[in-house]
DNA sequence: TAGGCCATCTGGTCCT
DNA sequence: AGGACCAGATGGCCTA
């Protein structure tokens, strides 16, 4: 993955090179043992030499052309962000199998189910397991008690923690 | 080899 | 106007 991450990186200096030097692609590079990087490079600068072509060599080909590739290393540097965050959830998020990484939609999972039994757990000891109104804590436990069961009115309590323990056995189970 | 997961590119839309 | 966000497309890698 991280051959790929720099391969295509290494692509896009290429491409940027090209734009700013407008070098043209040697016959060499349409050899039958392109990689997919390699491949979508010569596309690249096809789509590069055509739009130069059409647009008779303006500058709005060229300036759409860096537009684009900056923009695209913006969307790529937006996606690493997202990535980084998902790396710092599942940091936090307690599962068995730690040499195994979780994957995205597990993570999510995962975290919203972790979350919900945090949730019923300090309910729980908050409130003294009495329902608000009559004579646990109104202020404090109650509200959020309430809070909680607006959002979560068909789902019991127990339910988060047996879907989280289910899943943290999956895991352990390697599926 | 099929399916899951992922990174990247891309064009459209929204937001500031 | 330009950047952020989003979703679809594409192709690589890995595993069962």
């Amino acid at each position: 993955m991280k051959t790929k991450a720099r391969a295509l990186r290494r692509r896009k200096e290429v491409d940027i090179e090209d734009l700013h030097e407008q070098k043209t692609s040697s016959e060499e590079d349409t050899d039958k043992c392109l990689s997919y990087k390699e491949k979508r490079k010569g596309e690249n600068e096809e789509q590069i030499k055509i739009s130069s072509k059409t647009k008779s060599e303006t500058t709005n080909g060229k300036e759409h052309s860096v537009r684009r590739l900056e923009s695209n290393e913006r969307e790529r540097q937006r996606m690493h962000k997202l990535n980084n965050a998902f790396q710092a959830l599942r940091e936090v998020i307690p599962h068995v199998r730690a040499e195994k990484k979780l994957s995205k939609i597990e993570t999510l999972t995962l975290a919203k189910n972790y979350i919900n039994t945090l949730t019923a757990t300090i309910l729980n000891m908050s409130s003294g397991c009495l329902p608000p109104g009559e004579g646990g804590n109104v202020v404090n436990g109650g509200k959020l008690y309430r809070h909680y069961q607006q959002q979560r009115d068909e789902e019991d309590n127990d339910k988060h923690l047996e879907q989280y323990s289910t899943q943290i056995h999956n895991f352990r189970q390697g599926s």
